[in-house]
DNA sequence: CGCCTCTTTGATAAAAGTCAATCAGGGTGG
DNA sequence: CCACCCTGATTGACTTTTATCAAAGAGGCG
């Protein structure tokens, strides 16, 4: 299920990755891109449902994600499970990991995904060449302090409506900076773990989804979603709240 | 309301601060420490009720809590607020901005404090000569990441009850770890402030103080609680969930 | 002492959860 | 290739939780 793939000299690299506007070299000149290529020795190959890792594994690393979709999500000693994000290509898993080189969530794939493996003293060694990168993973490790802050938001002050209006109008955001449709996509998660991420339940899900078609605000069939109404989904989210 | 201070030689510093064990020092040994006091150049103090920083706010800099307790809230353009943390002395504030070099919160002190300012280029400068500092960044930025997680799984996955349950224990705890008293101590906050916190109403965490006193779990006057059934505490809120 | 803010408590309402039944699709094996 | 099964989704009826509205009480500060 995880399949581990050196990086060779002709592989991509970051320098030639397709992602590199958004992931960890955002906003870098391309010769300080060319050095990051180094940092990447290795990628991992997830297919649906596999975990790219689980809460308790020993760690040095980061991912990022170069294909394919994750959900990360913290588990207690009685088994309640909560989401704590999906992750698109781009972004960064297992920053939550790095106080005690032990993960406190599991990441598992919500279909085949592929990720990029940043070792940690690696990354310490090429900051010396590379003085950019400290302060760039910084901005990627506050980035995911406010996204989480931001649900955090979510949960505390909106209602269920808002809550879905705001987690749709999220993730069109960022699939539309990732080049698709900002108002036709797929769902790669279910009734289930929409509403566990957002504090509710699947059946509150799932009559959202179907008021919002009956309102016109979207069309959805199964996980195809189709936004008719952007304007007035955010209007319904109250503008931020990611 | 806000006054800053110079740090003079005669000043504390970190290899003298009673806080070391917990604050940006965790960890580190004593001459590493040592190189840690040409760090903090400037102190800030604050009048209870007063800003450390405002949402939009420039910065470059996060601050160690030295004394006295903050409070840190999001704000959307609506002008709700969600309260995203509580911080007592040794933790640190202000990580949620390194993104833009932009405070995307407001901290406001609960009660007269002073704060350490950590500006992120001497850091840096700093790490050149004391590698063990960038690691142990990352690790409190990890923590900050996992403190948010744990008020999602709260919010997600808890009953009101057990959201103020482990809220209690929490603040118990991290007083406990600063040499306080895990049973007694006095809330900083509203009624207000923490149900906003938990995602609850002021009158639903009113209600719910009075039912754990009735029931014999704690002792509340005003803000002064008592704790007299750690373990009950404990089995309502489920363990962990911070 | 009096005002003002914070807190408590009660009555009622609304939001979301629970339980349950049915339905739809996708994949598997006969 | 089709039937069947299994998972995920929808929808309805009902319950529970928590919010809202309202009034009164307690403390602290000027």
């Amino acid at each position: 299920m995880q399949k581990r793939i050196a990086v060779t000299p002709e592989s991509t690299h970051c320098s030639t990755c397709m992602l590199s506007s958004l992931c960890l070299p955002i906003g870098m000149s391309p010769n300080e891109i060319v050095k990051l290529d180094v940092l990447v020795k290795e990628r991992i190959r997830l297919a649906k449902g596999a975990a790219l890792f689980y809460l308790g594994d020993q760690t040095d690393a980061v991912y990022a994600i170069r294909s394919g979709s994750l959900k990360t999500q913290l588990e207690d000693s009685a088994g309640q499970v909560q989401i704590t994000g999906f992750l698109l290509p781009g972004e960064i898993v297992g920053m939550d990991g790095l106080l005690e080189h032990r993960q406190l969530s599991h990441a598992l794939a919500l279909e085949d995904s592929e990720v990029c493996v940043i070792r940690l003293d690696d990354m310490d060694r090429l900051c010396e060449h590379l003085p950019v990168l400290q302060p760039q993973f910084r901005r990627l490790m506050s980035k995911e302090i406010q996204r989480s802050h931001q649900l955090v938001m979510s949960m505390g002050v909106l209602r269920s409506e808002q809550r879905l209006a705001a987690f749709l109008l999220n993730l069109s955001q960022r699939l539309s900076a990732l080049g698709y449709s900002s108002t036709e996509f797929l769902l790669r998660m279910s009734r289930d773990e929409i509403g566990n991420y957002l504090g509710l339940t699947l059946e509150t899900v799932s009559r959202l989804f179907s008021r919002f078609a009956r309102e016109g605000l979207i069309r959805i069939r199964q996980r195809e979603v189709q936004i008719l109404d952007l304007g007035a989904l955010r209007d319904l989210a109250g503008v931020d709240c990611g």
